[in-house]
DNA sequence: AATGAATGAGTGTTCATTCAT
DNA sequence: TATGAATGAACACTCATTCAT
């Protein structure tokens, strides 16, 4: 006889956690109409209406998921801005540091980092956020006489944002390259961009 | 009595096309599983049947429209191949005239690029051959002579195709920025980089 | 093979009578919840999207046969209120008419009225309003001269209301007395009431 | 550390009170299905394993509350049941004794009356029984040559009960009347009924 | 070229109920 | 006496798709 009710050292928050993973996971791969409650439950071992005992819908724990993708971004981004009176050889490498924490950040929760920057509806939202807040860090940099003011700052930020996008779906979770060397790459073609000449001299 | 089966004034091709052309906006504005057979036909005014006279299924009219957009996408990146033995002058005006192709084709053809740039599946299939696309290029225009050798290609070519992604929704689609304007900022930003010292001398 | 598609000599119309009707009865002999959408198609001879086809969802078709049901009731309501005028020999005639009408309806419609009257959550709004309308209509023949004018109508309404209902339940529908039988038992009562001296003489 | 498995203060007696009573107003203000065990037990701030030690299920605490209100609401029927030798003067007085003790039993068991009389699927049954009761009692009363035997008692018994079910609701529950008032009216309209000559003699 | 009518196959969600502790 | 955790069994509803005309 299969046993009813209480399964044998079941608990609670493991189940919720349990199921916001796989759910994580699936969402990470199907995207959010091709991912079922069924799938998600079967693969956790617990039952549908066990899924509602955690979560109010399938839409809710979705939400939660971009929730926490969200949250982690935002302070990785603000914690990206420089300080004061940084010596200017210093600072290709402290630049570095907050773009490598970020891709560490994708490269460590994958799945979240795929829903809340391509699978969600409002990723297009999250990443003009994230743009936002580069723009005014920039800007605060080129006040600090870091950069020159000629470039529009809108644009490179979003250009950082683009790369970030980009870098990580082909280089950093294909394994082609770490967190570290993407954000150095970066650095580097931003602060000194292609042109020949100028790397010459 | 009006013939049955026909209505009056329509037009197989006419249907045909202004279905494409729905769809094409409602996948666009909705992505593929919010987006209704039943919308589509409503707002072309005809029935679910005559949908099913031009197109197989739902599928199929998605990946046409990803085909359509694909298509042009590929001849306009193969396009900004730079010819050899251009005058370093000109060469930033040369690199622009590719991708104000590529912003003009995004803002004259929003509903596609949408669909092929950002809900379709193979979005990331898409965006990785465009950069694979770029990355040949710029290494012909390397062993050119136009740019120097350090850089990784690769980083590049998918910074290049980052920015357009991001560019295109916030500052095209928001007709902040014009194609022409776009193209020369990405231009500036690649080939200087943001560096102080080396602009001022 | 089953056909698909258009059943051979299927017809909306009909199929959405055929719905209602059995919808109707379900509802009469069941109440709401215990009625199921699964039940009423597979007496209809349909499937599931077909209900859907015709309904908008089963609370709508509910409130479909209750709004047919108090259109009708408020007609007949309204259509018992006597004229001026009449000679007091035919008053209780009269007035027995009009019930005669209401019970006839209940008789000939006993789903739609089982569900107007006992299993909708408006039942008891439908009733008020039928007492309403009883009362206003008293009061006129009161005015007029027909009844004297101690008795409270509210009262009166409520008690022609009340058993209506009863007997209905009782008697009508259970084949022991006709609606004209249980029209001049009411009337009876009503003028005259128990009292015995008061008949004798 | 306190004992588990027991709330502090916590009693079984009167967590069961609680419960029953709780039910009692969800099933008479929502009904049977629109009732939940979740909701009941919430607002008792038990947990609903707790419910279930009490009661076998659903039903059967609906079961108990359809009983409560059955066993006394018999038990007053019978009691309206005039004794012999009555005087004729006084007639009106013992009749309206049994109604109002009725109609105070339904307000002061509001919920319970509503269960019993309106949300049970045997609420017609009820009614049945209790005109059933009364007809039984006006016929002995007609035996003892209190009312004229012209009248058929099976039809006054359902008015009786159908204007009890009417002013329950439209006029003892919505404070309009109370129930001596009630049953005032409702003796006097069965009595004299409403036709003028005879009341004005 | 076009449609009225219909359906197969699924999906999220709810609720009363129960076990182990 | 009480509960945290879990489930079996349903049910309303949706949508892409198709047949006969």
């Amino acid at each position: 006889m299969a046993p009813r009710g209480r399964k044998k050292g079941s608990n609670g928050e493991t189940s919720r956690t349990l199921l916001l993973q796989i759910a994580a996971d699936e969402f990470a791969e199907h995207g959010y109409h091709e991912t079922k409650i069924s799938t998600i439950v079967r693969k956790a071992n617990v039952t549908q209406p066990t899924f509602y005992l955690y979560f109010k819908s399938k839409e809710a724990i979705f939400e939660e998921l971009e929730a926490l993708f969200r949250g982690k971004l935002v302070s990785l981004t603000m914690n990206s801005l420089l300080g004061e009176g940084l010596d200017t050889t210093i600072l290709p490498d402290r630049i570095a540091e907050g773009l490598t924490a970020i891709f560490q950040f994708f490269s460590e929760h994958r799945s979240l980092a795929r829903i809340g920057f391509y699978v969600s509806p409002s990723a297009a939202n999250v990443k003009a956020q994230m743009a936002a807040q580069f723009e005014s860090n920039l800007c605060e940099e080129v006040a600090a006489g870091y950069f020159h003011p000629n470039a529009d700052m809108a644009i490179v930020a979003n250009a950082l944002v683009g790369m970030i996008d980009r870098l990580a779906i082909t280089k950093l979770w294909t394994g082609e390259k770490t967190a570290q060397e993407l954000a150095k790459e970066i650095v580097t073609l931003l602060l000194h961009g292609l042109k020949k000449e100028i790397r010459i001299q």
